[in-house]
DNA sequence: CCCAACTTTTGACAAAAGTCAAAAAATCAT
DNA sequence: ATGATTTTTTGACTTTTGTCAAAAGTTGGG
């Protein structure tokens, strides 16, 4: 049956689970069945802390930022997510715990947004959709050591020729104010540190 | 069946899978089929950086550290494991690349090994099997955020006395100069914290 | 029990990064 | 376009953390 047969913003959601263990169309139907196509506006909040955080998003297009506030009530970015990656708090989600952080989109966007109890209920009626869940966690996993790695070893110099090596595309669509506080430094730092390029 | 007719050192492993889903009696024949109880002494290299990543441990007693080398050829530890823990090089293993970690033991330990293809195979013949793994990497993928978001925010005094509420079994356990890197910090910042307490 | 190896602490100094305040530049809505 | 916001940069200064070298303390094997 070809593709075409399914909504089309259903296409990119269906292509990376595909590319991981092969979609059943069952599970294709039951996904669209359990979620819901949004567009949301620019500087919408996803999430709050303190809500318990039970929906999960494929990004469509547009993009969206995971921060917390410090001590201060200064906002700390953790994740910056784009089309076809999957948006969540992790902790909020995985655990179920009322959440710490807060999920805001960056840009206009279009997302497909799945309720926990639907994904719980597809993981426990499918069981070989745990495999691609187990292989995307695994995934986004690694973005996340990465990322530990860079801060436990790395000079706020370092961290940023990173990150400009490997998603420099970030630049173009995240303010330097949001990227500075996901490297791990001020923004007065960030700023200099650029300069004495 | 009562768990006794099982292999002593597989009541750990069998407890903690059993915990997040139900294991058949198939599946504890084939991890004990699929898997080799190993003891090894302290300071046994069970990864070396630039191998493959081919084994996963489940630790039945003993621990083990996950570390790699600086630019400067200084060890940064990224993990210390203990008993009724999983033990790999996260990278390594979940991307098949040659590994740029080690992995070594703290002290004399008895290890549950698998090795990665035999995991595989149980993988796609218990489709079950996924669910577990994917709220073990869920679990574990958790604990590694926690460490990034110390990293990226707290000072190494605020980083040292979080893992000193969390974990201050570890102390007991690790050197001090072990926990200095595990944290980000030099081995003589960490020696001036804990002085001033 | 004692020596060798390893781990931890200390001191003096250097480098990295943060803070605060203000200016400059860029962006946005009307 | 233009004034108002927001973002980025700059300067002066402070704090935090690192580095190097040496001393002190601890541990384990013979």
């Amino acid at each position: 049956m070809p593709n075409e047969t399914y909504p089309a913003h259903y296409q990119g959601i269906f292509a990376v689970f595909n590319s991981i263990y092969p979609l059943s169309e069952e599970i294709k139907v039951a996904i669209i069945k359990n979620s819901e196509v949004v567009g949301v506006k620019r500087k919408t909040i996803l999430l709050n802390a303190g809500d318990h955080s039970n929906t999960i998003y494929f990004i469509v297009n547009g993009g969206a930022r995971v921060y917390y506030l410090d001590k201060e009530g200064k906002e700390t970015n953790t994740w910056f997510l784009f089309e076809n990656e999957l948006l969540i708090s992790v902790y909020g989600f995985f655990t179920g715990q009322p959440s710490f952080e807060y999920i805001e989109t960056l840009e206009d966007s279009t997302l497909i947004a799945v309720k926990r109890d639907k994904l719980d209920e597809m993981y426990l009626q499918f069981m070989e959709f745990n495999y691609s869940g187990r292989k995307l966690t695994e995934y986004y996993y690694i973005r996340n050591e990465e990322q530990t790695n860079n801060l436990r070893m790395l000079s706020a110099k370092q961290r940023y020729d990173q990150l400009m090596l490997h998603n420099p595309k970030l630049f173009n669509r995240v303010s330097l104010g949001h990227i500075a506080s996901y490297l791990g430094i001020s923004q007065e730092t960030l700023s200099r540190i650029r300069k004495q390029k």
